[in-house]
RNA sequence: GCCGGAGUGGAGAAAUUGGCAAACUCGAUGGACUCAAAAUCCAUUGUCCGCAAGGGCUUGCGGGUUCGAGUCCCGCCUCCGGCACCA
């Protein structure tokens, strides 16, 4: 090999390091360019995913710096949350130390790739200086309502014995070890996020520049509908609420279905004939999973004996209660209308229920519930209208009677965010027996993370077990009170860290709103797409509440969001359970850290899953060992006159410029690397035949400032031989001429009835009048249109004319 | 079922606006160099017919618009991802 590629990477690491070529403070004279790749959670070792984010996070880093802009490129680490505490259980290391030393050794491999951060404002969220402030966010949303303990179902898995999160549930399984997961009654801490629903809906049509498929994702898990809700009295006494997309259907009610875990259940059946009945099947389905009750297939309920009075025809309808009713969702209980809903229709079928149809179905309708729009039927006011004026009308008759109003309803719920797990960060919430819930004061965070000996799962936090932790006094009375064990889910640390990094030593705030003011919102955010509902919606929450606490000056925190496609071999993801890895760090060994990260960049579209190809890197590695022998050997320069063929080259070298500006510019890497080889291959042949030296120094400065983002250690290293002085990174980036970057000639085709029949070249600037005549006097053109006759000659030059006959 | 995204050589892919389909890289085959190998370099490499010159066909399938369609329109098929009893 004709490099030494450990030599100049380390050389290089070194040397941007001790010149912190890539530390930045604010600078208001200068265009600021904020920049960050997720924050990883530290499992030890890069995988090929890291690679591909700081690759691409490192090129626009560089690419930014050489434009003019104050580049910030902050790194930390996602460091608290179950993956430690498991591989704690099973190694039987200290979280903390297992997680401390991963942290030192993926911080020299993200060196070892050449990717540079301003490593000042390194954080990690496991650190106390950290989370200290995602307390101190905890109260601040505390006292503002947004932070509340409620009794709610979670999924619980039997097994590990410890709620879960909505995301560690897979296809209704623990995905840790595959039990199916139960729905329990558990008293949670939540986040109120549900208050910004509309401003987080809203808010999504300003991300222009994320992909469409993350903001569709978030528009469907948001869930917005629009209906009306209303009130329905119960035979004998009572009333509940129930909410509907569709009130024109109302005269279609022929039931109502309350949710097992409706309020109201338990006092309908009380002392009545069907009470053991309700209250078994109320039990049961708290008991089965998720999986098991989809499994069953048809639609279980049990009637309580009781009616409720639709309120447009004072019908009485059977009350029933049923698991396809969903007590998080609207008001937990329904009008059911079989004739217009395909759910009802198949409860009624089961249970021997009436159905009515409200809306008239087409002649040739073969299906069950018609859910289409049609004139109205068997609905007195109103017969006759079509969906949207029936429910504008229906809406207005249920106001006037002040019996139910238009309604907007979200399919988001809260968020819950207690965790009854060691590794994360406390809630600092006090339970004291006289005065109930308390915060902890703020002058007395963090509430530190006690070091203990057992952090094994038993469905209740470990931190419960440690007396010291639990027992203190009451801020408020001083008598003895206890602390909350719950820690928090890693999502709230993640929610706010890209506002830490703008001050991320700050021991007195959470951090002064200056400092964000200058680098906030994210010029560009890149990561996973797996975090496209989660993180990112948690994230704008969070940043919405901060601007609402005149913490930060932006609504949105992320203008440009970027998520990469998967790296996959033998068609699936590169996984350990699957054995199909590539460890990237054995290829900084063999092939280097440029060739690597330059076959990241070449190897596909950068949204796109891409398979991984094993001998890819050779391929990149070729590459660079050519440039490096075209830099470095020497040549024979001619004493000429200026050519054709040097300004061809030359011309070449202002066309890969535009090219590569702009494809970096829509981050269409995997088109910038082969323009680089063409240029690369194009100089290659012409030091080999008669070089002038102007041409080939001005080739190779272009060329060497062009893959300094992408290659920047032999770039630098290059550039250095030739004997530049300066610091490549920090050198501007290169302009492209527009009349240089011109072909003088061009080759141009000529059809015959679409069909290339010629090509020839012509000047670039040819007029159509020439092309014209010239296609019309080809040779091979007249051979196929000899003997008809031309009907229209169409002319675009200088690319292509197509002659037409008959 | 609903909502996204995608289907182009042996593989990854390219083709900003409708204008030479397959750039670039990998792999494969043949050759040069070498005692030999590695490395490097050169050539060929969508497919069919043909000795060749040359020609036909070809971007999942079927239609359409257009002088011209991988690209636009209509209808279908397949794959991937997300959501899924959300009233």
């Amino acid at each position: 090999m004709s490099y030494d590629h450990r030599a100049i990477e380390a050389k290089w690491q070194k040397r941007w390091e001790t010149e912190s070529t890539f530390e930045v403070t604010e600078d208001p004279t200068r265009p600021k360019f904020y920049n960050v790749c997720m924050y990883p959670y530290p499992s030890g070792a890069l995988h090929q995913g890291h690679i591909r984010n700081y690759t691409f996070g490192d090129l626009l880093t560089r690419y930014k710096t050489m434009r003019g802009f104050n580049v910030l490129s902050p790194m930390g680490w996602d460091s608290f949350g179950l993956p430690a505490e498991n591989a704690a259980i099973e190694s039987g290391a200290h979280p903390r130390i297992n997680t401390e030393s991963q942290i030192v050794t993926m911080t020299a491999q993200i060196k070892e790739l050449g990717s540079m951060y301003d490593w000042t404002r390194e954080l990690a969220s496991h650190d106390p200086a950290f989370y200290r402030w995602d307390q101190w966010l905890f109260l601040e949303l505390w006292d503002r309502g947004l932070a509340y303990k409620a009794e709610a179902p979670v999924n619980w898995c039997p097994k590990d014995q410890t709620v879960l999160a909505n995301e560690q549930v897979i296809d209704g399984l623990c995905e840790r070890c595959d039990t199916p997961v139960i729905r329990r009654n558990l008293a949670q801490w939540f986040f109120k996020i549900t208050d910004y629903s509309d401003r987080l809906l809203a808010d999504l049509e300003v991300l222009e520049d994320w992909p469409e498929r993350v903001r569709t994702m978030q528009r469907n898990w948001i869930g917005r509908s629009e209906g009306a809700v209303f009130t329905i009295e119960i035979e004998g006494g009572g009333s509940f609420d129930v909410f509907t997309t569709r009130p024109d259907t109302i005269f279609g009610m022929t039931f109502c279905v309350l949710a097992p875990e409706h309020p109201l259940v338990e006092w309908l059946i009380a002392g009545g004939e069907h009470e053991a009945a309700v209250r078994d099947y109320v039990a049961a389905s708290a008991r089965i999973s998720e999986l098991e009750r989809l499994a069953e297939g048809g639609k279980t309920g049990v009637f309580t004996g009781v009616y409720a009075i639709n309120p447009v025809n004072e019908a009485r309808v059977p009350i029933y209660v049923a698991d396809y009713v969903l007590m998080g969702y609207g008001t937990g209980a329904i009008m059911a209308v079989p004739g217009q809903d395909q759910r009802d229709w198949e409860f009624a079928r089961i249970h021997g229920l009436d159905i009515i149809r409200t809306v008239d179905p087409p002649e040739d309708w073969e299906g069950d519930a018609y859910l289409g729009d049609g004139p109205t039927i068997n609905s007195g006011l109103l017969d006759g209208l079509y969906q949207d004026d029936a429910k504008r009308r229906i809406i207005e008759w249920l106001e006037e009677r002040g019996i139910g109003k238009a309604e907007v309803t979200y399919r988001l719920r809260d968020w819950l965010i207690s965790r009854q797990r060691y590794w994360g960060c406390p809630i600092p919430m006090i339970n004291c027996p006289n005065c109930g819930l308390v915060p902890v004061p703020r002058d007395q965070l963090p509430v530190l993370l006690p070091e203990i000996e057992d952090y094994l799962p038993k469905g209740m936090s470990p931190l419960a077990a440690d007396e010291d932790f639990v027992n203190t006094t009451c801020p408020l009375c001083d008598g003895p009170a206890r602390r909350e064990t719950d820690t928090m889910d890693t999502f709230v640390d993640s929610s706010w860290y890209y506002f830490r990094y703008a001050d991320a030593h700050n021991d007195e705030a959470i951090f002064d709103p200056a400092k964000p003011a200058y680098w906030m919102p994210l010029d560009q955010y890149i990561g996973g797409i797996e975090h496209a509902v989660l993180h990112l919606l948690y994230a704008r929450f969070i940043t919405k509440f901060l601007y609402d606490i005149g913490l930060s000056t932006v609504e949105e925190p992320f203008t440009r969001l970027f998520t990469q496609g998967m790296i996959t071999l033998g068609g699936s993801k590169m996984s350990k359970s699957k054995g199909n890895v590539v460890d990237p760090v054995g290829l900084f060994a063999s092939h280097g850290a440029d060739a690597l990260r330059l076959f990241h960049l070449f190897i596909g579209p950068p949204p796109d899953d891409t398979a991984w190809n094993p001998n890819g890197v050779d391929g990149t590695r070729r590459f660079l060992e050519r440039v490096w022998r075209t830099v470095t050997e020497d040549h024979i320069f001619a004493d000429r006159a200026e050519s054709a063929e040097d300004r061809e080259l030359m011309g070449l070298a202002h066309r890969t410029v535009r090219k590569v500006t702009e494809d970096i510019d829509r981050f269409h890497f995997n088109t910038a690397v082969p323009a680089l080889m063409i240029l690369s291959n194009a100089l290659a042949d012409y030091v080999a035949g008669s070089p002038r030296k102007e041409v080939f120094d001005g080739v190779v400065t272009t060329l060497l400032l062009l893959l300094s983002p992408m290659t920047p250690h032999v770039a630098h290293e290059l550039w250095e031989r030739l004997g530049y002085g300066s610091m490549l990174a920090t050198e501007p980036w290169p302009d492209w001429d527009e009349s240089l970057a011109r072909e003088e000639t061009v080759t141009m085709v000529i059809q015959v009835n679409g069909k290339v029949r010629d090509r020839i070249s012509v000047s670039s600037d040819i007029e159509p009048g020439e092309a014209e005549r010239l296609a019309l006097a080809s040779e091979k053109a007249r051979a196929w249109f000899d003997g008809g006759q031309v009907e229209t000659v169409v002319a675009r030059p200088p690319r292509l004319v197509n002659i037409v006959v008959g």
